[in-house]
DNA sequence: ACCTGTGGCGAAACAC
DNA sequence: GTGTTTCGCCAC
């Protein structure tokens, strides 16, 4: 077991793979145009072609709509760095000379972060990715020490070259150059105002290039399709590809709506069927010449957009044509371990994309919330669901299947459409921002995009990308304890809030807490516990380590500058936008930012990352909770009366106006981070519980934290009587009508009291959804009752797994639970749901000094 | 297999 | 029975 443990720890990478792939030949000979004389273009995709061995740019061009190749004509090729030299390879190590991929050595000089001096290393430089690493007998594995061989080499050569994915490009006479973007005097002005360092100037001038610049409108092709299934509830295997695809259809931004049909089984076909469609259709005899058409159409676009197309769509055509005996190069999609792209342009896979917790969080404020589903997605963000499905599709008519078939498609399009084209603005703002390709964003994690903004700016100061092992050794580790058992250093304050209601509340916000403390206190892992310092070193007591002063930290000057620039400019611009057009563009840019400002101190904390810096983070939360601390006090010392905070935010009771200002700015100049007025509650309910209450605004709206009343696995008839409470509540306007909430939450209790006990509600209002976050059988520590009722349903031949959200109801048999595809009403186990009715009340109800059967009154319950 | 962090609540399962 | 752990979901 140890010895796994180590294993593990050394070589936790699959990279290694994906770095083979880099390898493996394309199976397609399809190229885009030779790039010559190109003019303005945009960088879609950078890879590394096997075949020449080269690295490739599909760049396009949206003034003739074509996708051109360039392929690198500066000889680059793979490396790593060590610090042996020379003499200790040849002495030592003399097999890395005999290595077939071995091309030669360079002696180079880097500045080393951890050293905060230049060192003389090694370069080893090799033909191909795979001599580097991600083989068994690659030079990384031949030599004791290395740096950056774990690299891919894709973005390896973004950040040699400073190559900015999403932005624009010319090439001339073979040369790729960046082109010249015009950046408004307004907008210039701002930065400039706004930031006073030279360092800071800078950088910002490159970043606002990157943020200016427009983005086109790529001409796209979404897919979607459906495969006959002998089977309901039973996915076809895309391995397998046993099945006839039966329906492809093709939806593009360039208005291209076609629905392509396989004349299939006994199923009758009358032609009226497809009258007054809003897609024309094509009937095929031969599923060939179906799959034919597609493959057609693919590679007619730029890029190729589907839903979950990475591990159903386009592995099951690509696997179903070879079975049709398509040769490898006539199928326009390329396999990777993780991924399928295809030989044109690129492929997003909008289901990976928005799974990425940070997307759905930050750029989307939460709406889709652990749903990941095309119907929930698409009915969170546009408002627009699928086509119910009455019957398997093998069953369905033909024109049944074409509008099945063409609704998902369209559904697909239109995320990456609506809004101004929002969600393609997002990728390719985040991929210039962060350096990595869209191809790349759109399947990885923010650790993933802020790692390549990192690795970015290092080389582009000539500095070596430390190891993470190295990092840890020289900062240390946490001296901090968590709260929570299991956690790795203490984290934010949150405030003990008194039950009670309290009228007319301000709420302070510190803007951005974490992003500025990181800014102001110049964090980054090379100035914290740094060598060689001498005099600038400032002590934070009570932590035991020290900042070096004597120099800008890159962490700090790259987070700052994104939040500065996010609220100082484009938060601004938004707000002053002259048209919707710009609003929403300015909008897209501050939310883009916001991603990645949000993630950027998380990650620091993050042993995955590979800049793991322990004291970095604890720092963070340690200056924050001083920060915050430090914000109690004064508004105690000014006489106002904070009744709750969490992290970021405290909540004034009843402020005196004339202070308000006052508070603001004596923190400002105390402390030196902004905050804010956020909001004013008419009034605030609080249970004695932390982040757990209910705000009624000036205009009448309601905020709802963390009570159960709005969680998603709270059964709907709890939920709808949550929300009436609310409606009661959100009425009131002063303590004296507290007699009238009661009366009326009383009421309505013992309504709902009575719909239990006679059993008048249906199964759906009384199912509790809960999401399997494993597999069934790994849960192996116990076994929840979402767990015991997904396992039923197993037995019954469903489908389910990790990702599945199970629907079960609470019963009075042994098990307890039963799901509700197998639950009968007569068998639900009704005092729970009272338990349930009640305890969900009773958080809000504590505020108001009001108790669950006092309301209930004199009816007995069961 | 996961892929930004910690703090917190509530229900149920498990350990004793 | 009580205390602890596990799990899901949420706040920030």
């Amino acid at each position: 077991m140890a010895r796994y443990e180590e294993e593990y720890v050394e070589e936790p990478e699959h990279e290694e793979v994906s770095e083979f792939e880099e390898e493996e030949v394309a199976g397609i000979s399809i190229e885009g145009e030779h790039a010559v004389d190109v003019g303005p273009s945009i960088v879609l995709s950078v890879t590394y072609d096997g075949n020449k061995g080269k690295a490739l740019v599909k760049l396009y061009s949206p003034y003739n709509d074509k996708v051109y190749f360039w392929y690198d004509n500066t000889g680059h090729k793979p490396y790593l760095l060590t610090s042996a030299t020379p003499e200790e390879l040849v002495s030592k190590h003399p097999n890395i000379f005999k290595h077939p991929g071995f091309d030669h050595i360079e002696i180079v000089r880097k500045f080393h972060p951890l050293e905060l001096r230049d060192v003389i290393a090694t370069r080893i430089v090799a033909k191909d990715p795979l001599a580097i690493g991600g083989s068994r007998n690659s030079i990384r594995n031949m030599i004791p020490q290395s740096w950056e061989s774990r690299i891919k080499y894709h973005h390896s050569y973004i950040f040699d070259r400073g190559i900015i994915p999403g932005a624009w490009y010319t090439v001339k006479g073979g040369n790729m150059e960046k082109a010249e973007v015009h950046i408004p005097d307004d907008v210039r002005g701002l930065v400039y105002d706004a930031l006073e360092r030279p360092e800071e100037r800078e950088l910002a001038h490159e970043w606002m290039e990157l943020l200016q610049a427009p983005i086109p409108n790529v001409r796209r092709l979404a897919i979607d399709i459906e495969v006959y299934t002998p089977m309901e509830n039973k996915v076809p295997d895309p391995e397998k590809a046993e099945y006839e695809v039966i329906s492809v259809a093709l939806v593009g931004n360039d208005g291209l709506r076609r629905v392509l049909l396989l004349v299939h089984g006994n199923m009758p076909i009358s032609p009226e069927e497809f009258l007054d469609k809003e897609y024309e259709v094509l009937l095929f005899e031969s599923e060939r010449e179906l799959l034919e058409e597609t493959f057609r159409a693919m590679l007619g676009y730029p890029i190729i957009v589907t839903f979950n197309g990475d591990s159903f769509d386009l592995a099951y055509l690509y696997n179903r044509a070879l079975q049709l005996g398509f040769r490898k190069e006539e199928i326009p999609i390329i396999r990777r371990r993780d991924y399928i792209t295809v030989p044109l342009g690129i492929h997003i896979d909008l289901y990976k994309f928005f799974s990425i917790k940070a997307i759905e969080v930050y750029a989307f404020g939460g709406k889709y919330r652990g749903e990941r589903g095309l119907d929930a997605i698409a009915q969170a963000l546009v408002g627009l669901e699928k086509i119910e499905r009455r019957r398997s599709v093998s069953e369905m008519s033909y024109g049944e299947l074409a509008d099945y078939n063409y609704r998902d498609a369209f559904l697909t399009l239109y995320l990456t459409t609506f809004n101004s084209d929002l969600v393609m603005r997002l990728i390719f703002l985040l991929s210039r921002i962060s350096k990595i390709p869209p191809e790349d964003l759109n399947r990885s994690q923010v650790s993933a995009w802020i790692r390549n903004m990192m690795y970015y700016e290092h080389r582009k100061r000539n500095w070596v990308i430390p190891n993470k092992e190295d990092i840890v050794n020289a900062k240390g580790q946490t001296r901090t304890h968590a709260i929570i058992k299991g956690k790795k250093y203490q984290g934010a304050i949150v405030l003990d809030p008194l039950p009670g209601i309290y009228f007319n509340v301000y709420v302070f916000d510190f803007a951005s807490l974490y992003p500025s403390v990181i800014k102001n206190w110049n964090l980054s892992y090379e100035v914290i516990n740094a060598p060689n310092c001498g005099d600038a070193r400032e002590h934070v007591p009570g932590l035991g380590h020290s900042v070096c002063m004597e120099r800008r930290g890159l962490t700090s000057l790259i987070v700052g500058l994104l939040r500065d620039l996010r609220v100082n400019i484009y938060k601004r611009l938004a707000k002053s936008a002259k048209s919707i057009e710009e609003k929403n563009y300015y909008d897209t840019v501050q939310n883009s930012m916001k991603v990645l400002i949000n993630a950027s101190y998380g990650v620091f904390g993050a042993e995955t990352f590979p800049l793991y810096c322990p004291p970095l983070a604890e720092l963070t939360t340690a200056i924050g909770r001083y920060v915050m601390g430090h914000a109690i006090s004064i508004a105690l010392k000014m006489g106002l009366v904070p009744i709750y905070g969490d992290t970021d935010s405290l909540f004034v009771w009843n402020p005196p106006k004339e202070l308000v200002d006052g508070f603001v700015q004596h923190i400002e100049s105390t402390v030196g981070i902004d905050i804010e007025l956020d909001k004013a509650y008419r009034y605030v309910a609080f249970s004695s519980r932390k982040k757990n209450y209910l705000g009624v605004l000036y205009d009448g709206s309601v905020d709802v934290k963390g009570m159960m009343g709005k969680k998603r696995n709270t059964p709907e008839f709890v939920k709808e009587i949550f929300s009436e409470v609310l409606d009661i509540l959100r009425a009131m306007d002063s303590v004296d009508r507290l007699e009238d909430v009661r009366t009326k939450i009383g009421a309505l209790v013992r309504r709902y009291d009575e719909l239990l006990r006679t059993r008048g509600l249906t199964l759906d209002k009384l199912a509790i959804k809960v999401s399997l976050n494993k597999d069934i059988e790994d849960y192996t520590k116990n076994k929840p009752q979402h767990v015991k009722a997904a396992e039923m349903l197993k037995k019954y031949g469903m489908d389910i797994g990790k990702g599945s959200v199970v629907a079960f109801v609470k019963t009075s048999d042994p098990n307890g639970v039963k799901p509700v595809q197998l639950a009968r009403v007569d068998e639900v186990d009704t005092k729970k749901y009272v338990e349930y009715l009640e305890n969900t009340l009773e958080q809000v109800l504590e505020a108001f000094g009001l108790n669950f059967e006092q309301l209930r009154g004199a009816v007995a319950l069961i």
